[in-house]
DNA sequence: TGAAATGTTGGGGCG
DNA sequence: ACGCCCCAACATTTC
């Protein structure tokens, strides 16, 4: 132990206190610990940190600042490049180490490089810690030392692998440096949507913060993991963890997740089903991570090559009425409208909205994805463009090309009763069960009962599912070697 | 982590 | 009684 110079923890992807190793390298130094987060407005380019993300970082940064407080210390905030705004922070403390969580999207590496280099010309050492994943991208390798491209020997790798570390508990205090640093007012950031405020429904729906994603992860493991297998399935119902956004700010950290997970399902026996399951999923996001640092071209490209001559729409109105929930489908308007009104959407209900965008209305998926990335809380480089282009087929270990879901068939299969569509496309409540995901096929009787008017109160289809799809299978078809249009 | 088209089978109606 | 046809149910193949 000394207590020399302050030792810096950079926040980034972990905003936590619990198994939070930076921070817990910093404490077990005993030097004072200078607690910043700094707001890199430009990075990410057109990746850059869209609506609903700044929504939620403005909320996660308080509750942090609230629980750095209550241990003695202060929460930094600084606006500018990390490049510059490290260096500063160092010199402003007097520190010679910076500790942080890694990150891994193409433009933070980039970005990273130039914080330590900057760092270097100053004798400041900067050192990472694994903190957003279970394993490092690189630590997972196939028998001839490559990275995967598929998902299931991908996943026994991991399954596998030792553990992560036990998750450690938050510390009790981190001590303050004699002199606080100045930092930004969060207000000043101006996160948060004024004209219009957008935020009314996620408010209802999300605590972001520690303690909201503890309160989170508690009450999944206690009343839905047993039935998470079948039940994960059923936008409907409330079957899913809804950890997304607080895993992807790391407001929990996926080895807590995967240690409590395990603890749940021991003595469970039989009942085991649904968490091998739910930690299956897990390793998905570790796989789309692990897919975005070997291929970081990833968000923009294809990575299957001949996608890069598919021959996408450009229809800026189908575009709109996909993005707002008018496509005429009701179990794509009510996913869109779902994601809209409470900045996420039902894993089941994301692929077919994502599908229909790509396969019905041939748009291309890059589309999709930013759209995504703006309005998704949980919106995250790695796995919202790894599954956009497992959806495209485009990705390493996609989809195959021909599977075009049929709208009406995935929403009677999933949302048999109704229940989902009926919660977000109101106009259409007093359908039967029998309609609700096909208006089209009502009587004239039988839409004046239930108050719609198809075209005016209710969109036509945008498209016809039988044209659709065979328009989606020539322009696939006309890609693939040998069959060609 | 599909859907549609096509093929097969077997029960039952009917001449 | 028998053959024929229809078609639902299930299986297989194709996109």
């Amino acid at each position: 132990m000394d207590s020399g110079a302050p030792v810096i923890v950079w926040f980034r992807q972990d905003l936590r206190l619990a198994d939070n190793p930076a921070l817990d390298a910093a404490v077990a130094t005993g030097s004072p610990v200078v607690l910043a987060y700094v707001l890199d407005e430009p990075l990410g380019g057109a990746w850059r940190l869209g609506g609903a993300s700044h929504w939620w970082l403005h909320h996660s940064l308080e509750s942090l600042a609230a629980a750095i407080a209550a241990r003695g210390n202060a929460l930094v905030l600084r606006r500018g490049s990390w490049a510059t705004e490290l260096p500063r922070l160092a010199r402003e403390a007097g520190a010679t180490r910076v500790f942080c969580g890694r990150v891994y999207a193409p433009w933070e590496r980039e970005a990273d490089k130039a914080v330590a280099a900057a760092l270097q010309q100053d004798g400041v050492a900067i050192e990472g810690f694994t903190s957003a994943l279970l394993h490092e991208p690189w630590s997972i390798r196939t028998q001839g030392g490559g990275p995967y491209g598929v998902y299931t020997p991908f996943s026994r790798a991991v399954f596998a692998a030792d553990p992560p570390p036990e998750p450690s508990a938050a510390p009790k205090r981190i001590a303050a440096p004699a002199k606080a640093l100045h930092g930004d007012a969060l207000q000043t950031w101006a996160l948060l949507p004024t004209k219009p405020d957008w935020a009314g429904g996620l408010r209802d729906e999300w605590q972001p913060g520690e303690a909201g994603a503890a309160a989170r992860l508690k009450g999944f493991l206690a009343k839905a993991l047993d039935r998470y297998g079948e039940a994960r399935n059923l936008p409907g119902i409330a079957s899913t963890s809804k950890l997304s956004p607080h895993l992807r700010w790391g407001e929990i950290s996926p080895a807590q997740v995967w240690h409590a997970t395990h603890a749940a399902m021991a003595p469970r026996g039989a009942a085991k089903q649904g968490a091998q399951t739910f930690l299956k999923e897990l390793v998905w996001r570790e796989f789309s991570y692990h897919l975005l640092w070997h291929r970081p071209e990833m968000p923009d490209a294809p990575l299957r090559q001949e996608f890069a001559k598919f021959p996408w729409r450009n229809d800026n109105a189908a575009r709109r009425a996909w993005q707002q929930g008018r496509t005429g489908y009701p179990i794509v308007d009510a996913g869109m409208r779902q994601l809209w009104r409470t900045g996420w959407m039902h894993n089941r209900v994301r692929m077919i909205t994502a599908s229909f965008l790509i396969k019905q209305l041939l748009l291309p998926w890059q589309a999709g994805e930013a759209w995504f990335w703006d309005t998704l809380v949980d919106a995250d480089a790695a796995s919202n463009s790894a599954s956009w282009q497992w959806v495209a087929g485009s990705g390493a270990d996609a989809a195959p090309y021909f599977r075009i879901f049929n709208p009406v068939l995935q929403g009677e299969k999933f949302d048999t009763d109704g229940t989902y569509v009926r919660t977000f496309v109101p106009e259409l409540a007093k359908l039967s069960n029998a309609l609700i995901h096909r208006p089209w096929d009502a009587s004239e009787q039988e839409l004046r009962d239930a108050g719609v008017v198809l075209g005016k109160t209710y969109p036509h289809p945008i498209v016809e599912h039988g044209f659709a799809r065979a328009r989606a299978l020539e322009a696939l078809a006309s890609i693939s070697k040998g069959k060609a249009a």
